[in-house]
DNA sequence: CGGTAGTTTGAACTACGTCAAGGGTCGTGG
DNA sequence: CCACGACCCTTGACGTAGTTCAAACTACCG
């Protein structure tokens, strides 16, 4: 469990591909490589936890880590959730804080780290690391501002719908796909119980949708835009 | 309205103790006072909307800015608000993409704009300015968890309390403050309504909360705290 | 002093969280 | 391959926080 290594070919690979090192130079890919180091995550293990100080960044390579806030009675809020190329932002602290929320594998993950000092030292000296990471942040910015107002002016089903719609990318027609975790995790992301969720997809099958397992069915798109 | 000129000694001031600049060098600092453009907004003006092609970067010198999203019905929902010093993140956009969000002068207001591509040239060649970007963006982004974990987690009275508490700063003893803006706005920073509002402060004055206008006095924060 | 915008209060409604129990589904081991 | 068991998901019943609509009230500005 947790077992930590040099990037081999496989991560390496991951890694190019990946949101925050694709869009660098290749000397920065490279300064980028040298400090990172693969980790091996079993299910339910914490990456690191509100509070803390902040000393190493992470970027997932495969699996999902979920991202939340605790309450002072352990109640969890979901505030993220990260899948396989992702820079897990809350963990971009370049200022020297401390973490804002505590991170966790939702199954067995792989992950790269790399030590935020170092990190700092790289992007003091090379911009496109700097403005890469500052691309990352805005897009994350962006996607937080689009859960706060789906939060704020959506029903449960209509999140729901607008959730299937992002994810099923075909147009018009109608169309199956793979939840791409279970829905107990999704139901966090939206903001929801899983009672909840539950009940909106139930309440989506009068509009086509049909769900079996992780198999989501989606009879007639337009039905569900119109929502 | 909506006057534009260059920085005067005034504005150069603030914009040199506001949150983007104060951590640039000196070189920095010039080349993004060269590119200002200082623009003074009545109540109620559109600094920019959601979904245009983002083309400038903006930083509050005075007043206060909404930013919001819309639904189809037109509903609002705001995701952030933004006073003195604040750069306005949802117009950090280096990769030539779109506003996230529209944003909105809550009050008369005093601006900075920066065109996006020369900040992007400049970013591109001065790692310090990358940095602070990121920086800024980290503190937002952080915020913005705040505000989605406070929305699912707190209820009215709790968020308010919480609010109340991180913007009188004294610890312990009794104190009274003056909102910064009208409760129309911090209703909406909150994600509440008006009316959940005014119904919250009713509740906390049986825990020694009193309003009055901006005015707000707190007879316990312990007590508060509890909450 | 009057008007407009902001705020408060009331009443009805609704969406969602919570608790509790009953099914499915999947992975494991026989 | 089938059977078992654990975990996840579903369904029901209930309580409640917060929205919405409407109307009265208050503060601020001309």
């Amino acid at each position: 469990m947790n077992r930590l290594m040099k990037p081999g070919a496989r991560e390496r690979e991951t890694l190019l591909s990946s949101g925050l090192l694709a869009a660098l130079g290749v000397e920065s890919v490279a300064a980028m490589m040298e400090i990172a180091v693969i980790g091996s995550l079993p299910a339910r293990q914490i990456l690191f936890r509100e509070g803390e100080p902040a000393d190493l960044l992470h970027c997932v390579l495969s699996g999902y880590i979920r991202v939340y806030k605790l309450d002072p009675d352990g109640r969890e809020a979901d505030v993220e959730l990260y899948g396989p190329g992702d820079l897990i932002g809350a963990s971009v602290v370049l200022d020297g804080g401390r973490y804002a929320a505590t991170a966790q594998a939702a199954e067995p993950a792989l992950i790269a780290r790399f030590d935020l000092k170092r990190v700092r030292d790289i992007a003091n000296r090379r911009p496109d690391l700097a403005v890469a990471l500052a691309n990352a942040l805005s897009a994350q910015l962006a996607k937080a501002f689009a859960s706060l107002s789906n939060d704020r002016l959506h029903t449960a089903p209509q999140r729901v719908a607008r959730y299937l719609l992002a994810h099923c990318s075909v147009e018009g027609k109608a169309t199956s796909f793979r939840l791409p975790y279970q829905k107990s995790l999704l139901a966090g992301k939206l903001g929801l119980a899983p009672e909840a969720l539950s009940r909106a997809f139930s309440m989506l099958r009068s509009y086509g949708v049909n769900v079996r397992g992780r198999l989501v069915h989606i009879g007639d798109p337009e039905a569900l835009r119109r929502l």
